[in-house]
DNA sequence: TTGAAAGCGCTAACAG
DNA sequence: CTGTTAGCGCTTTCAA
């Protein structure tokens, strides 16, 4: 634990430093943060002593008084997903630049969590708080986000008052469908995650409506709607790729069911696209590289962490009273063509 | 910014709890913090109404008051990189199992940022922090962390004084040269870190000090050492094979490196292992997937970040007076064989 | 341009 | 078991 001694071995406060001046401690407080009233001369002996002495500021002192800290709170499920660490990075980067500390909250997905970290998080009175909520969050979760500013990544729950940064899914999802179908494919799958996640069902909306815009008929048993982990989505393949009709091509709607979609094809030595046509969701860096490269729908996700991030810094600066309307930022996807998608053969 | 308001528009404070239930505001503090001489009836009143009022504490106040917070630091140069989003996540478990704040800064490996963004965190009074530092750090933050209780992770600088958890690398040079010359290569590449990065030096001893025990010689020109990034190991992969005598088998000493490399690889449409056989350092997930697997040297990373956050939490428990000895671990890191290394051809 | 003084919300020592 | 009280380090208002 950190008590910030002097020589002397009494603790570096701003009225040690007074002392140590011959100075008020109000102004030793000015002249720290470059208050105009005070001289040159004395910002600088100021300044020079809190190098030498090592003054650090205490950060409660300073909430306690002025009742707000600079504190960013993130909130995200995963943080060893890419979509979480980019927004991480990116965060921590403009954080660091402006000085505001950034706390690091991790739900795993777990609702109960999620309401203990956010009143955790609260309890710094953060300037904002970015946020990936869970599928099915607490009231109480709800309640408190109501009294802070709350800026939505990746999910977006309508039940929060805010800005809100997303990717528009559902044009992901139809994205991929139409790349099958462009192919040739009549036999198109779909594994992803479960319907109370937005994401999960956007995408799930956006297969379902370019087939039909296609004509395209898919029967019940090629939707697999899984968590979203790798053992999850290495199951749902085999079921696909065990039933009596399987799918000839598979739209998987998440990096994480796509990394044991992967492993069930390394493992069991299947061709990729002679057997099945692939089409992955996400930016997962190992894309580039399985079955000669894996044909995906592509996330612009540092755009998205850059515009929520942007938002963020420029709310900060609006007096509080005269917030604009929540923007509700839907970035269009892309996608990258590979090897892992062709004409249906066999 | 959060104001915690009640109906009437005070903020929600311990004396307005106390206020409302007519209790001293001492009685609701020692309520809330679950003290034995408080009656199960009085906490519950106390638990209900701070729930129903949306009581959130205030972290400064207890800061000033108590002199040190609960908060955990995390200083790493990207959280990008696996290695330090996976210390993160677990951290991050730990911390939220035991309502402590996590607060994450990233350097980018740029030593002035890194110190400001240790006086940042030292502002709140960490319990502790755990830091990847770069490769020359400021005298400033070595001063800094000499007064609080730090932990490094993979990264070792000798001057700070703690618990340090890295990994062996010099044994995973080793294994990695150990592996190619045991299929029969002798001449054998080496693409890693620069030297003042403690990684950086201690995987190249590894490669060196094995190609000696092997009998095996290798031209300086043989050896590359680049930043961590994508581009410096794509250029340094090409510079090695542009070679008039170029190596057989290279082995890539980060993982940032190997992703240029594999990137090369793939545009120039070169074979592995038939070209050149290929060894890879660390865990990341792509590796499984390019060239039907790159054989690696694997990093415990799991163990390595639970073995640094029991450390840690083993130590806040103990009195700050009787700290033992510090702990330097140097985990074993492991190879996996796959597809990208095989006896010298050609 | 600088100083004096009040008070933010909480914990803990002491009193009952 | 509960109440009273002091004070942590800082910012800010008012005064000089």
């Amino acid at each position: 634990m950190a008590v910030f001694k002097g020589g002397n071995g009494a603790p570096v406060t701003l009225k040690a430093l007074a002392a140590h001046l011959d100075l008020a401690h109000s102004t030793i407080s000015r002249a720290l943060s470059d208050n105009v009233h005070i001289s040159s001369a004395t910002k600088d002996r100021v300044r020079r002593a809190a190098r030498d002495l090592g003054y650090v500021a205490n950060s409660g002192a300073r909430l306690l008084r002025t009742g707000h800290s600079p504190v960013i709170g993130l909130l995200v499920p995963d943080i060893t997903n890419e979509s979480y660490s980019s927004v991480a990075r990116i965060l921590a980067e403009e954080c660091s630049e402006r000085g505001r500390p950034l706390v690091l909250s991790v739900s795993e997905d777990d609702p109960q969590r999620e309401l203990e970290l956010v009143q955790a998080l609260l309890e710094a009175r953060p300037a904002a708080l970015v946020v990936t909520l869970t599928a099915n969050p607490k009231k109480a979760t709800l309640a408190h986000l109501r009294g802070t500013l709350a800026i939505q990544f990746l999910r977006s729950d309508p039940r929060v008052h805010g800005h809100s940064m997303a990717i528009d899914d559902c044009a992901g999802g139809r994205l991929a469908v139409e790349h099958l179908a462009d192919l040739g494919h009549t036999k198109i799958g779909f594994i992803g995650v479960p319907e109370n996640l937005s994401t999960g069902s956007a995408r799930l909306r956006g297969y379902r409506t370019a087939l039909q815009d296609r004509g395209i008929g898919a029967p019940l048993e090629w939707q697999k709607l899984r968590p979203p982990n790798a053992d999850a989505g290495a199951r749902a393949f085999r079921e696909l790729m065990g039933l009596k009709k399987p799918p000839k091509a598979v739209f998987i709607a998440s990096p994480q069911l796509a990394l044991g979609v992967a492993r069930v094809v390394q493992e069991d030595k299947m061709r990729v696209p002679a057997d099945v046509s692939l089409v992955a969701y996400g930016n997962s860096s190992w894309f580039n590289f399985f079955a000669g490269g894996l044909t995906t729908v592509s996330l612009p996700l540092q755009e998205l962490a850059t515009a929520a991030s942007s938002i963020l810094f420029r709310e900060l600066k609006r007096p509080a009273d005269e917030r604009v309307a929540p923007t509700t930022l839907a970035l269009a996807p892309f996608i990258i063509k590979r090897a892992s998608t062709s004409r249906p053969r066999g």
